[in-house]
DNA sequence: CCCTGCCTCACCCATTCGGTGTAGTCAGAT
DNA sequence: ATCTGACTACACCGAATGGGTGAGGCAGGG
């Protein structure tokens, strides 16, 4: 079985052309495409695809914040991420956010692939165009975020945290319910649940708190 | 006339010895102190020190979430970031927020109180103790926060951006109101006119807005 | 078997929030 | 002198949110 890819990517061309190199791949089948971070959070959801394709500029929700979101849901999810510019440093927050490694956009398509099939694998891998400064950063970012877990967010069981991260994507609680296929009345006893635990007094603390401590 | 400081640290034995140290200096006044992020925010506002000494962690807002609130109401304000890890990548997301320094705690006092100075004279300063993979991302972050200032923020009044701010902080309309001693209905009709600038449908995505496009 | 934790739903009530409209003041620009 | 934009304030309404309480089903561990 080949492996599954989520593109989430706001520029259509690119995002469809994207899907076509992928597409001509046997070995690799584009189950979604996202066209901002929000969907991109959805579509992760509902598809749980092997890998994502995460670009980092994206309207609604960047990368960063949709990787964030996704990995507190899934934390085994593999997020790759895109980038234009060389020299951004969002990408070491997404690292930091659980991306398991990057590209520049304006890679070898075959080294593009490489690193797809590579990340899949279980590497981590850094773009061999990234700026040296940029590569151990990255990496630093990178052993750093391993050994963090013990955040206030582990009190919290599964579906709490998946609630907290539908909220933290600015959804209402209706939305949130209609997404789970749940009661309104539901995602507000979760929610009662999560203030109670976190030790806030409301929805944007907790989305604060999430933030900060993801 | 002394320089005027303010301490965001929330560990008291910490915050007073340092208060000491500062105090013992002639040219140095702490006019205030803070023990978590929203409490420097405040205290910010309504002090506007010459420089502010604000450790990374904190509860409720961690020092990077209180910088950039506090540069999105006092664009000139001095932060000299603290921290104790000498590879916590987040004082490269504090310099990106807008912290023009930082000193790791175990820094020789003297050597803190040069730092300090040269901060306040408008230099930049890295700590030497910090390794050098760190300096230099941080350099990058710098020179990479300076350039970006076209964000959906540039659209908002002061006052807009303020209440925001506020908003980002986890306060609620009436607690704005009081900080800033208006009624509810005007802080109210401000968020209404933020909504509609960054074309957001509710306080929680203008926070996310706010919060990416800081 | 029983207890516990988790997920689910419901109902009530007070508060807050969002949307809309109206309007006064003030400062700066034309 | 007029106009524009910013800041302030108030009113009204419907919707959303938060807090509290209670309760049923269900799986896992003791």
């Amino acid at each position: 079985m080949p492996i599954t890819l989520l593109i989430a990517e706001d520029q259509r061309l690119f995002r469809q052309s994207l899907r076509l190199l992928l597409d001509h791949e046997p070995d690799l089948s584009v189950i979604g495409e996202a066209t901002d971070g929000r969907e991109a959070f959805d579509c992760a959801m509902k598809l749980k695809p092997d890998l994502i394709l995460m670009d980092v500029d994206m309207p609604k929700l960047d990368g960063v914040m949709a990787t964030k979101l996704i990995r507190t849901c899934l934390p085994e999810m593999k997020v790759l991420m895109l980038s234009v510019h060389d020299e951004d440093t969002r990408i070491i927050a997404a690292v930091q956010a659980g991306a398991v490694g990057y590209i520049l956009k304006d890679a070898d398509h075959t080294e593009f692939l490489r690193i797809i099939r590579a990340t899949y694998r279980g590497q981590t891998v850094l773009s061999p165009f990234m700026p040296d400064r940029f590569a151990r950063g990255a990496v630093a970012a990178i052993t750093h975020a391993q050994k963090v877990e013990e955040s206030r967010l582990s009190g919290l069981t599964e579906r709490e945290k998946e609630i907290l991260a539908y909220a933290a994507a600015g959804r209402g609680n209706k939305d949130i319910a209609d997404q789970l296929c749940v009661s309104v009345d539901t995602v507000k006893t979760h929610l009662h649940h999560i203030y109670q635990k976190l030790a806030v007094t409301g929805r944007v603390e907790a989305i604060l708190a999430y933030l900060q401590e993801s």
